[in-house]
RNA sequence: GGCGCGGUACCCAAGCGGCUAAGGGAGAGGUCUGCAAAACCUCGAUUCGUCGGUUCGAGUCCGACCCGCGCCUCCA
């Protein structure tokens, strides 16, 4: 059984979907106006754990996650530097296509962007002003969240209780009622416009998920994902919209993922503590490294980001590298072990069970590790068999159809001349001439390439 | 003011009423080794922010308090 936190109760739920086998996941995507951050990819990396737990257990997954290629900031981007408003979101989503690539970020099914689907926006606005939730004031289009009376069970906010009136928006003093929200912009000197049947405009930022969700996925999906800090008023938003449209719950479960901070403080530009992957990636951090750091924490927990965390979760990473290398290059004697295959069973087993349970990562990532404190300690006895090694590996390969953090080809080879160098080694080892073989080694060393003398001989890694 | 989250060993982090408090990192000792590395073995919390309470029994439930943080405004 499967069991997720649900925002909209506050309480972990069995999974159940709307069609049995077939999950409709919607992911809130990039808004496209500057390189994304480590805490933009947390959230990914959360939801890419989610699908691919959900794709090992046996689910069909369809996946849609928005781009935001309109909106306020990135106006004013384009703006500033005086070129088109795709001209600038292209380079952005150029940008997001590679990062998630580089993270192992499975790709969604349907990335819909907001400027292609302006009329199925349209189409849900005017629903919404016939039904009676929205109006017309001054040119723009305004939901009334006193016309739905569910508002807030998202965010479990009370709209009377509201803080008025000192935090609100100055420009948008034409709407009836300070916590109303806009669903069509009118036009304004410099911003994009679209001629529709609602009249000249662009639109709000809700009404794009509301609308591009459902599009693809029909009026109720099963899951939700975004960051805590979309859950008022964004998603909050969409629920008032797609229900007060569509007459239906829109989503049965709402998982949110914590934030991401660094050095125990948000994130901002002026503190000096503000990554992309990109500023990561140009300090040598491994893209790999980080996925595994974000992905070792649960979701639900604030997570915070420091060089030395990351170093702990690399070396955590680098244990099961090491022992992957070590059950695919170690010599075995001929035969099997049947105890292997229970201890294979019971981690993956294990490993299921852990995440069944609200995606419990540190829980299943222990089965891993047990799974191989319990191989090496039989490797060590010469109590593994050459018929357990495929065995083994599809153990580990089974784990990373949901983690994705095992190196990607098999077989790494070193030029000619390196393995003339550690031939020349191995020739001066057995003569005892152990001050050239540690001067050769520490050479390599300096190269990158770690040798190691094994019962079996000399092997290689290189420094990640 | 309202809503909510967290405080478990040197660090990260599970556990949420009951066997000896998972797992990872770092550290110490040992086996192996020419040395090193890797691997393996062993050792690290009588204790889970504090103080009360409930219970035969509490990190685990209840209350108060102390810290740290988030949201209520664009934000993953």
């Amino acid at each position: 059984m499967i069991r997720f936190f649900n925002t909209l109760s506050g309480t972990v739920e069995e999974f159940k979907t709307l069609v049995p086998g077939k999950v409709r996941l919607y992911t809130c995507g990039p808004t496209v106006y500057d390189y994304p951050h480590i805490g933009n990819y947390r959230a990914y990396i959360f939801e890419d754990l989610l699908k691919r737990f959900l794709l090992f257990a046996g689910y069909k997954v369809f996946h849609v996650m928005n781009i935001t290629d309109v909106d306020d900031k990135t106006i004013r981007g384009a703006n500033q530097l005086g070129i088109s408003l795709q001209e600038y979101t292209a380079r952005y989503i150029q940008a997001f296509f590679e990062d998630i690539k580089t993270l192992r970020i499975l790709p969604a099914d349907v990335y819909p962007r907001a400027t292609e689907h302006i009329t199925d926006m349209v189409r849900m606005i005017k629903g919404l002003l016939e039904k009676g939730y929205a109006y017309y004031k001054e040119g723009s289009i305004y939901f009334s969240i006193k016309k739905f009376p569910a508002y807030g069970q998202l965010a479990k906010i009370n709209p009377e209780e509201l803080k008025a009136g000192a935090r609100v928006d100055a420009d948008e003093y034409e709407k009836e009622s300070v916590h109303d929200f806009a669903l069509w912009k009118k036009p304004k000197e410099g911003e994009p416009c679209w001629e529709t049947e609602l009249g000249p405009g662009r639109p709000g930022w809700h009404i794009e998920c509301s609308a591009m969700s459902t599009r693809y996925l029909g009026p109720q999906l099963d899951i939700h994902c975004g960051g805590v800090d979309n859950i008022f008023p964004h998603h909050e938003n969409e629920i008032a919209q797609s229900e007060a449209y569509y007459g239906k719950k829109f989503v049965n479960y709402w998982l949110h993922c914590h934030h991401l901070v660094v050095d125990g403080e948000k994130m901002s530009k002026s503190k000096g503590n503000f990554y992309t992957l990109r500023d990561l990636l140009a300090r040598g951090v491994d893209p790999i490294d980080l996925r595994f750091f974000l992905l070792s924490t649960h979701y639900r927990k604030m997570l915070n980001f420091t060089f030395e965390n990351l170093e702990q979760a690399k070396a955590s990473r680098q244990r099961i590298l090491d022992f992957l290398y070590e059950i695919e290059h170690r010599k075995l004697e001929p035969g099997s072990e049947p105890e292997i295959t229970s201890l294979a069973e019971k981690a993956l087993a294990d490993f299921r069970e852990g995440l069944s349970d609200d995606l419990n990562i540190s829980s299943a990532l222990a089965a891993v590790f047990e799974f191989i404190r319990e191989i090496n300690n039989r490797l060590a006895r010469n109590a593994v068999k050459q018929d357990d090694r495929e065995k083994i590996l599809n153990t580990m390969r089974e784990f990373d159809r949901v983690l994705a953090i095992l190196p990607e080809k098999k077989e790494e080879t070193l030029p000619p001349e390196i393995m003339a160098k550690i031939e020349e080694r191995e020739k001066a080892r057995r003569e005892k001439n152990f001050a050239l073989a540690d001067a050769i080694r520490e050479e390599l060393r300096q190269l990158g390439i770690i040798l190691e003398d094994t019962r079996e001989g000399v092997r290689w890694k290189k420094i990640k």
